[in-house]
DNA sequence: AATAAAAACTACTAAATCTATATACTTTGT
DNA sequence: ACAAAGTATATAGATTTAGTAGTTTTTATT
């Protein structure tokens, strides 16, 4: 399961993708659209500002924005921000890979191959779904339940 | 990321699988051989025994063995018993739905539809991948080290 | 019948993680 | 000067994870 704070994160980057061509948002404002405890998004904007995925402006008139074309920022960048490793194994993962302690030979363990081929999986779609997609997923399905 | 316990849980039940035509494997022989806190281990198998996977036998020359045969048995339902739903968003899970707190429209969610896609990506190979599978996998492994 | 082996059952606990909340500080526009 | 807004750090409560301990029941063997 993925945590709500990268359920949150992800909301705020789609908000904040139907935003793009107007003056920043402020974080209470997206806190109130998707209904998310406001300092705990605080937190996880802030997280994804140091990461570079946003630009932010403080004071009077001030709020976020993305810092990446919608088209750019990929589900798996979120998820390994803010969740860490994608794979189901901490030997399957390719980013926080470590070692299974009671593992005896990992060259050889069947469930780590098993659980590679479900992160290969799971990878090919965060890696090819951009915020851009999450965006136009929507408007497709507005339009397919009028 | 798997908890420890249906990391365990899959170890214990091709260990198991393993051993198809002995006599039953004690918690403590699999405790050894895969190197997994027994008093734990015992909890674990407990579980399985009572959704029906595995055998037991109390008393002197007693143990565990599988009831059903290696083939039948898929990782989806072991990590379906031990760690609950495949899908990482409680809307996208089919065995574990609930809604989000927070989304005003499921039907129009975009990060929902994605992990959708996902969860049916993750589902296909752990619905199809057997206790039979790993431990064919880790004989084919086997034989590619020498 | 006694003994020992082994699973079953119940309860508990320590540590980690998650989900926030609180407080104080800094920057910026008017 | 003042208010709006983000920054930073600390902390607290709840939940989950991972494991331990102790006792009871069942079974085979002697």
């Amino acid at each position: 399961m993925l945590s709500k704070k990268t359920k949150y994160a992800i909301k705020a980057l789609v908000a904040l993708g139907r935003n793009l061509d107007k003056p920043p948002m402020q974080i209470s404002k997206i806190a109130e659209e998707e209904r998310i405890p406001k300092k705990f998004l605080e937190q996880i904007l802030l997280d994804l500002r140091n990461a570079g995925l946003l630009y932010s402006k403080k004071g009077a008139g001030g709020g976020y924005s993305l810092n990446k074309k919608p088209e750019e920022i990929f589900l798996v960048q979120v998820l390994r921000l803010t969740d860490g490793p994608v794979a189901m194994l901490p030997c399957a993962s390719l980013n926080f890979y470590h070692k299974c302690e009671e593992c005896t030979d990992e060259k050889t363990c069947g469930i780590r191959k098993a659980f590679i081929e479900v992160r290969d999986a799971t990878l090919k779609i965060l890696g090819e779904t951009s915020i851009a997609d999450i965006i136009e997923k929507e408007n497709v399905l507005l339009i397919e339940n009028l």
